[in-house]
RNA sequence: GGGGGAUUAGCUCAGUUGGCUAGAGCGUUUGACUGGCAGUCAAGAGGUCAUCGGUUCGAUUCCGAUAUUCUCCA
């Protein structure tokens, strides 16, 4: 069975059971705290089960695209090594939301897997929760009794809390579970131990590949378990394992989702998976981390160096070491792959396809990158070899700089001693590792204490700020954070008129009123469905109505940035071309800042049309027209702009200025008419990313400031010309003759010197044969240098001593001529040294040149004596 | 968010006990050789050593701040 097949069985069959397929989430968590990356089925319906959404659908079914590389499921470095480990993997789920629980979960997962995909039930096993005492919960004979109509009871097995009592966080919805776990081993294998001891031991031939959880508790702060009214199941069945056992090969790499991916690797490194262990683990890596990062990418998520992005970048720079390594790829070739990921997920992850050149040039990109930094440090550790060539072990200290400030990965250091047969100090470079973190964890340390429930409310925060700015609110609950010593404290209301930061709009800021109290509320965000308003001190009418008003000034300017954004966005597509996609965006009240798709620096003229466009679409004065709870298919309908990486529901907010000119799915606050924008400037484009571009643009009183800003400078300037009609042109002229006086003063400058330099000799006396001249000088400190190389060049056999004089301070020069520097008696520095005794200063320089300075004038007679006796003695 | 590093010619980079007249390769300009191209040779142009402050007689070099950027950790 193809996987394509096994993946439309799964739906299809839930689907016959009345369950709503949905599209899985994005890869990437938006709005999220404690998660980074989607990393289970049940990330998307979270809300739901928190009761922080409403449930649409009391049956659902997809499949989702998680992503582990940290944590107890998985660890990154491991991945490749086995062969079933992945970083990102499908997971097939079917949800209850308070509809059907146990009895049908149990007798669906059966019918699907034994007739549907005809898995062998002698083969199979299952565990339900064997109860645990100090959380005082008995064993889940209800599970066990609904698995006992489907098979026979010694297939059954008891688990403990580790492996059958699931939980989502430290606090929350959880319950126990039953896992269904398959036994692929030959029949010899069988015999000698049987399956059921083999189950949850980390057997690769005795695995699990689903997970059925019965949601029936809830996790209070105190730790006690709490029984749900409504209950709920959640289930997770890994789609690459399902693969490997329905078409009966030993390791996931052997199925259709991966042989493509590795038979493109043989056909470009010319290598045989198979044939060496080595060369397959990084063939194993390489095509696992590619479908990582490359559906990362298409959602939206480029790498960077921190967050979601910096995950990102680590694992394809695994991968790059790994076919550095052992496949022998020295340029970029993970790129060659996007198109056979492409070719294979196309019709069920069509973003890949639609994102094709973009996830290719930025991964080609950051493998260059990459590159380039793996031959600094190469060219680093060769550098250390020069200074160390005695040593036999290299400094873990060093091993551990190379890492961390270079980007040179340990393993390749490891390497590279090998093979000049060298060890590394891994304790060393382990200690600097943890004291990295150590320091990493310390800084982002942050003391949340328990939410103070004062009115418990069910459901989401009501949002009233589309419409109104100020409005009467209660304290739903509220904590103390404490960050870098620095006390705020959370709070939750039942309503607001604060936006929360999303979409790229910052949150709003203002103030919460109740009595004789000011709450000063910096900043609004969302966690999940929840309005965090965080404010400057600990609210003290608890119970009281507050007036929750919103900094009227911000709101309006912040408004105009965000709808400016729209219409600059329409402008760019109009302008550029429809390939212009949204990949990221920041509006605050200040400024704009805009991300998106495209292959070229944009041209004066470009951004000169985009302005234009823009601000005419002001001056149009056209109505904003914001629709709510339109379903996606009619908006979509309607032309609107979507994004790759966000999370829409069924229902969604379009904002429209003008239908036939920019229609978006958008959440933000927006002006009522686009006159109020008054005013768009661009202040910046450039690049940020291979293929992606960034522009920077101010409105309204922003953009007025700016213009006035330019237009002072330029009045400055031609006033500076007497009012020149063409002061671009008076500039140029004024360059021009200012370079070619600079070069006439050099020339003189260069022809007085020289002149100087033979002026000089005439003072010298004769010491043996060469010529000394020791005298005070009115020469600048800074001429002197060139004054003595002048010599230097038109004359032989020569010492010169310096003297300058200014004020108490001294300073000394001695030049020798190349000619007597050869004979090593002779040597400037040496002679600076002594000399400089008598002015009370220091200095040093090289053999034939040297300065130096003192603080004593009245000893430059005796310096320059000294400095006779020692040629004296030289010569 | 925290640690570490980097910033020198158009590009890639050298430049260690503070004083070498700031260099190399590539690119660029000019000239010579050639019918032309390519090439070879020669000469030249091109630098506020990121910015601002400090230490020092003297800072590209040492210290601090800022900006930009890379990298590791969270």
């Amino acid at each position: 069975m193809k996987s394509s097949d096994i993946r439309k069985h799964f739906l299809d069959y839930f689907e016959s059971k009345g369950h709503q397929i949905v599209p899985g989430a994005p890869i990437v968590v938006k709005d999220d705290p404690t998660l980074l990356f989607i990393n289970a089925g049940m990330n998307q319906f979270k809300d739901v089960f928190l009761g922080n959404s409403p449930v649409q659908y009391a049956r659902i079914a997809d499949t989702q695209k998680c992503l582990r590389v940290s944590g107890k499921h998985n660890d990154l470095e491991e991945v490749g090594h086995d062969t079933y480990h992945h970083t990102l993997f499908e997971m097939l789920g079917n949800w209850s939301f308070g509809d059907y629980f146990k009895k049908e979960a149990i007798s669906w997962a059966w019918e699907l897997l034994t007739d549907v995909y005809n898995i062998d039930k002698n083969n199979l096993y299952v565990t339900v929760f064997g109860g645990d005492e100090s959380e005082g919960l008995n064993p889940d004979e209800e599970a066990k009794d609904f698995w006992k109509q489907h098979i026979d009871e010694s297939r059954i097995l008891y688990g403990s809390k580790k492996d059958n009592f699931w939980e989502m966080g430290e606090t929350g919805p959880c319950g126990p579970c039953s896992e269904i776990h398959v036994d692929l081993r030959s029949d010899e294998e069988k015999k000698l131990i049987p399956g059921k001891e083999l189950v949850n031991k980390d057997h690769p031939q005795v695995i699990e590949i689903w997970n059925l959880v019965f949601i029936q508790f809830n996790r209070m702060a105190n730790k006690q378990l709490v029984s749900l009214p409504h209950k709920h199941i959640d289930t997770g069945m890994g789609f690459e394992r399902l693969t490997m056992v329905l078409q009966g090969v030993r390791s996931n790499y052997d199925t259709d989702i991966f042989t493509p991916l590795i038979a493109k690797l043989e056909n470009l490194s010319g290598k045989k998976y198979g044939s060496d262990e080595k060369q397959s683990i990084a063939m194993r890596v390489i095509s696992d981390h590619i479908r990582a990062v490359a559906f990362t990418i298409a959602d939206g998520q480029l790498p960077s160096n921190t967050g979601a992005g910096y995950v990102i970048r680590r694992i394809l720079r695994r991968a790059v070491r790994y076919g550095f390594t052992f496949l022998g790829f020295e340029e970029a070739f993970m790129y060659h792959l996007v198109a056979v990921l492409v070719a294979q997920m196309k019709d069920v992850f069509p973003e890949i396809e639609k994102q094709q050149q973009l996830v290719e040039m930025v991964i080609k990109e950051e493998e260059q990158a990459f590159l380039r930094t793996l031959s600094q440090g190469v060219k680093r550790f060769e550098q250390y070899l020069e200074s160390n060539s005695n040593t036999s072990v290299i400094d873990g200290e060093f091993a551990f700089e190379l890492f961390d400030t270079f980007g040179f990965p340990i393993d390749l250091t490891q390497l590279m001693a090998r093979e000049k047969g060298l060890t590394v100090d891994m304790d060393g470079f382990q200690r600097g590792l943890a004291a990295q973190k150590e320091r990493s964890r310390k800084a982002a340390e942050q003391v949340t204490d328990d939410w103070v429930e004062v009115n418990a409310q069910e459901g989401v925060t009501r949002f009233l700020g589309y419409n109104s700015l100020q409005c009467e609110a209660q304290i739903v609950k509220f904590r103390k954070v404490e960050q870098k010593k620095k006390i705020f404290y959370e709070i939750v209301l039942d309503q607001t008129p604060f936006y929360a930061e999303s979409g790229g709009q910052v949150g709003d800021i203002g103030v919460l009123v109740a009595g004789s109290q000011t709450l000063k509320v910096l900043s609004t965000k969302k966690e999940n469905n929840l309005w965090v308003h965080v404010v400057d001190q600990a609210p003290k009418e608890i119970d009281a109505v507050y007036i929750a008003k919103v900094d009227e000034y911000k709101r309006r300017l912040t408004a105009n940035n965000h709808s400016a954004t729209h219409l600059m966005h329409a402008a760019l597509r109009q302008v550029l071309g429809t390939h212009v996609e949204q990949k990221g965006s920041l509006v605050d009240a200040d400024r704009l800042r805009f991300d998106f798709a495209h292959f070229a620096k944009m041209s004066v003229e470009e951004i000169k049309e985009v302005e234009k466009i823009v601000n005419l679409k002001i001056r149009e004065n056209i109505s904003g027209n914001i629709q709510l709870d339109v379903p996606i298919d009619k908006a979509k309908e309607m032309g609107a702009m979507a994004l790759f990486g966000e999370k829409y529901g069924d229902k969604v907010r379009v904002v429209t200025f003008d239908p036939e000119y920019s229609v978006e799915l958008c959440g933000g606050t927006h002006v009522d008419a686009t006159g109020q924008i008054g005013c768009f400037k661009i202040l910046s484009e450039g690049a940020i990313a291979a293929g992606v571009r960034r522009i920077e643009a101010v409105t309204a009183d922003r953009a007025e400031e700016y213009i006035n800003n330019q237009m002072d400078t330029l009045s400055e300037i031609k006033e500076l010309f007497k009012g020149a009609a063409h002061p671009v042109q008076s500039v140029k002229n004024l360059i021009q003759e200012h370079a070619e006086f600079q070069k006439q003063l050099e020339q003189l400058q260069k022809e007085k010197a020289l002149q100087n330099a033979r002026e000089l000799l005439k003072d010298s006396v004769k010491i043996g044969n060469v010529s000394f001249l020791a005298k005070k000088s009115a020469v600048d400190p800074g001429q002197v240098k060139n004054l003595i190389h002048q010599l230097r060049s038109i004359e032989n056999n020569w010492v010169v001593v310096l003297a300058m004089e200014q004020g108490e301070k001294v300073n000394l020069a001695v030049g020798i001529s190349d000619d007597l520097v050869q004979n090593n008696k002779f040597h400037a520095g040496n002679m600076i040294r002594e000399i400089t005794v008598h002015i009370k200063g220091g200095g040093g320089g090289q053999s034939n040149f040297a300065m130096a300075g003192g603080k004593d004038s009245s000893g430059i007679l005796k310096a320059l004596e000294a400095a006779q006796d020692m040629v004296k003695s030289w010569v």
